[in-house]
DNA sequence: CCAAAAGTGTTGAAACTACACCCATGG
DNA sequence: CCATGGGTGTAGTTTCAACACTTTTGG
């Protein structure tokens, strides 16, 4: 094949801002860098774009390979090319938001060098991560008003508890019990179970599912998210 | 310097869907191609990016080159990199946004190969460029509703009338002038001015600004625009 | 019995929807 | 005087925000 485009080149990479609620808190996954520049400094997880991935292919790879992770939620976040993002040459940056379930937190990071860091501990980062970080909260923040981001971010089964706390944590603000409950549950995209916490020592709450297909059901109808 | 990252590249593009209203109707800004692929077919504005530029900047500047236009409100909209979205080799693009006012949709595509389309009347397009354009318009339609964007397709001093029919124009359906004025009006983001439209044949209307100042004052104290 | 979170209704204020007529201008 | 878009108010309905007490479990 010719090559028809013969401009020197930015480098392509991926960078990755993994999201998880732990111990009631929203925390993103840092990575210590080995090599310079930036020896030692924490960083997004990321790195470069291979010529036989997508973008999002790559931001997966890189996701297992530094962290451990895989099946997460991935969405493009915003594409960051300023000059001199990389001291050592031009590389342009495609950012990517992640969110993870409770269980990966403690299982998928063990063979690596990955750290949860709480969102008030994160320490100065490498590159332009800093900004890229601070994106993605404000996407993360905004997102998860009008889009079923939430679920993501919680097991399969819930209760309406740890629904509340997780959008408290999120937002950084508290919100009314009780204005909540009714307002998801007046959506009507949340299945209740017959089935119940236990072993927990108060009054055992009902589980609830997020209900993928009627919530789809409903937007083709006109429905909108919103909370 | 010393390159660091000897991997092969993807090219680095970006691409352009303008938008303007234009006789009451949204309508999108093409090229007609000159070369192979798709020689002959009408495309997105847009180009390569060189080492020595942003996405955005490379955006902005390709739009001069082949449209003329100039001064325009530019997003980014999202990056596309799929393995065949050119048969030559790998591109990746950086798509972005733009919207114009009407006075540019007259004078700023006179010495070009580019031309209006409304949106019903869009051709089948070069590459991917019918997804990108399909993810712009419904990018604009969530936005608009959330973000003050309507009034960079207005002439600075514009009608209460224009503004309602460009949001029909974009949601694609009919609001009620009454309700439409009292919820903009009640936002506090308009500025009222001294001077009445004329030159035309019924009762002129009253001239209005976007009070951009006082929207940023409103957003620091938790403001959200909607409409 | 204590601690902890679950669960549940009401009320006043604000916002939303639907709807019809007169006004000012140019031609 | 006609055609065209500008401009205005109300009433019924729905949604929103604020607020306190009882229940169930484990320890």
């Amino acid at each position: 094949m010719s090559h028809t485009y013969e401009f020197p080149r930015p480098a392509l990479a991926v960078d990755c801002v993994v999201f998880a609620i732990d111990e009631g808190a929203l925390k993103v996954l840092l990575v210590q860098r080995g090599a310079e520049p930036f020896a030692s400094d924490w960083a997004l997880p990321g790195g470069f774009v291979r010529l036989e991935e997508t973008t999002d292919q790559a931001a997966l790879r890189e996701l297992r390979e530094e962290t451990g992770l895989s099946q997460v939620f991935l969405e493009q976040l915003y594409t960051f090319s300023s000059l001199e993002r990389d001291p050592r040459e031009r590389v342009v940056s495609v950012a990517h938001y992640a969110l993870v379930r409770p269980a990966a937190v403690q299982g998928g990071t063990d063979a690596s060098q990955a750290r949860w860091f709480a969102l008030s501990e994160v320490p100065p980062l490498a590159f332009d991560h800093d900004g890229i970080l601070t994106m993605a909260l404000e996407r993360l923040r905004g997102k998860v008003r009008y889009q079923p981001l939430g679920f993501e971010l919680l097991p399969p089964k819930f209760t309406l508890g740890q629904l509340q706390r997780l959008y408290e944590a999120i937002l950084g603000r508290e919100l009314d019990k009780r204005n909540f409950r009714r307002a998801f549950l007046r959506m009507g995209i949340l299945e209740e179970l017959d089935e119940m916490q236990d072993n927990v020592s108060h009054r055992p709450s009902r589980l609830y599912r997020f209900h993928r297909a009627e919530y789809k059901r409903l937007v083709k109808r006109g429905f909108n998210f919103e909370i």
